[in-house]
DNA sequence: TATGAATGAGCCTTCATTCAT
DNA sequence: CATGAATGAAGGCTCATTCAT
């Protein structure tokens, strides 16, 4: 009997597995929120659900991957810039218009999970960076606090989330100025 | 027999019913999201399945009746005393911390059911009413408008949605800081 | 408290009741089948749920009424008419057309139920008297018996039963035609 | 613990499930009707609900699935033996005394299912085939159609859906004299 | 190790039936 | 006797998770 199931790539596999998998999990998320069903992410990423589970036991796992990557890239471009906080805080408030369901992550893992903190502890390192030194500062208030930036880009996020698709630019646009004005002087 | 059918209490429940059905309702909503399963509102209203979709047909009928319901409890509180706007946003910046849940349903924004529409239309009238006169406007600065208010809260509510409930207060007390800054002079 | 509920307007309302419930069975079971919910007709009958079960404490006992009321609106009009044999039929294939759905009545009752048999007894007697008579036979053949005009309408019912509304003339107009060639000389 | 969940028999159960399925609908829906729970069918067959979706993802899948395998068989006959339209006719006349119930499928006529109209297709297709040779037609008049047969088989199978079990023979008996009579010279 | 079918728990929803008023 | 709210059993369907191959 030859069986219609998809070539058994072997071991091999096993990387390219996970990234198209992770890629499939962000557009999945994105599209249908962190509760999407996680066989769709596996058909999506072209591969088994078995996989799936191997490369991530839990749903939490896979989102917290997701997240991580994309603060991967975020730090990549940090790191490959002389940006000042301001360009920083740009880009991101860019970026979140796209992903801010990632940020729903914060409803899943539990924050004594080490993982969540590690990555909490990148973005505020990240952060702490720019704010501590005046010439990368920009027009941020002196005062202003990591977290603090931390809270307001999750409450960008919060809301987004809840707005419609087509009203999250407009919406993003008002919170951006409202935001800025309380981080800056 | 194994199952000592509930009591049919008879039409005259149908009012205490009702009112168990909303503070179940708001409970569970607030302990685990506005997913919860229906039936648990109902198990915990002490009422039948079938009663819960006879007073609300549908999840976004009792989610909004119970939005509805401490929505007139702010009005009422506006109503009653001569309040700034600083005492308005204080009293709801207070209240959000514990049903910050209920801003969620803002997700069911493009329903067709009017009463969505009405109970913004109340919120915005109640904060045109304290930004149109300089007297009730308190430190609130002059070019914010009630959509600026409105997106404040909902950015506040969008975040301790996803907060666990022990860390609430203090993110609360840090973003209400950021916000005032954002809303006054 | 003024409560919305209808009046109660006591037994005189009882026969008005009954005639109101057989039309809105009727009427219902034509348009969503005889497994329609009981609390639509009651609803369309503007009667309680209860008086319903009063009335009739069965789905199958409704089903029979309604059936019986139909019966009796053929036998009056036989009763008038010194009709033929084959004007009773042409009337009742043109009727059956709209109220097939109440055939479906022997999918429900038992055939031993003494009411379906007293109908199905009148029925014969209506075909019994047509066709023991040569006047009245008209162009059906000698040799046909009550019952072969009984099983004729119900295969015609039957399959009216699973065809499409807008189909329904079209396909009773052949089926007619090949029922009377097998009925007829 | 108590309920020893059936063992996961693994995908190389999936062909035998499938036949598994089928057999158990045919048995249902011949038992019960075409609105059995498919819950009972899962259960008659040994098989997870589940599984059962995943093979008929709707319940009209499945009847579909089961007519087909009816008419199938239908279909090789005919091609096995030389058979005349009074064979084959007098085939489906025996075989539908036991499978009426699948005729019940035309109440899905409106169904985008293309499969459906395939079925339907296969079947005129094997009437014309042998109504258009004279040798082949066997004592059926010149100018019946396929679809006064189709019509004819729809009839005899609505009346048989409504006959309790056991009068089944004697009704399909005098109904195929009737038809007989109908269809031929 | 990858695959995807199997499994059943669990939620949603409808509706027949009961019964306090 | 009428009313219509209350009740929960029952069936539909989805999806997280397991596991034979």
């Amino acid at each position: 009997m030859s069986s219609p199931r998809r070539a058994n790539r072997g071991p091999a596999a096993a990387a390219e597995n996970r990234v198209a998998l992770l890629a499939a999990a962000k557009a999945t998320f994105v599209e249908h929120g962190l509760d999407a069903p996680l066989n769709q992410i596996a058909r999506a990423a072209g591969v088994g659900q078995g996989s799936l589970y191997r490369h991530f036991p839990t749903r939490e796992a896979i989102i917290l991957a997701v997240f991580d990557e994309n603060l991967g890239q975020l730090e990549a471009m940090v790191a490959k810039v002389d940006s000042t906080l301001d360009e920083l805080l740009a880009e991101m408030f860019d970026q979140i218009v796209d992903v801010a369901v990632l940020f729903e992550l914060f409803r899943f893992a539990d924050s004594s999970d080490p993982r969540l903190a590690e990555i909490i502890g990148r973005l505020y390192a990240l952060l702490d960076e720019k704010l501590g030194d005046d010439s990368s500062r920009g027009s941020i208030r002196r005062g202003v606090t990591a977290e603090d930036i931390f809270l307001s880009v999750g409450m960008l996020a919060g809301l987004l989330n809840k707005t419609p698709e087509q009203e999250r630019p407009s919406v993003a646009k008002k919170c951006r100025a409202l935001l800025l004005r309380a981080l800056c002087d």
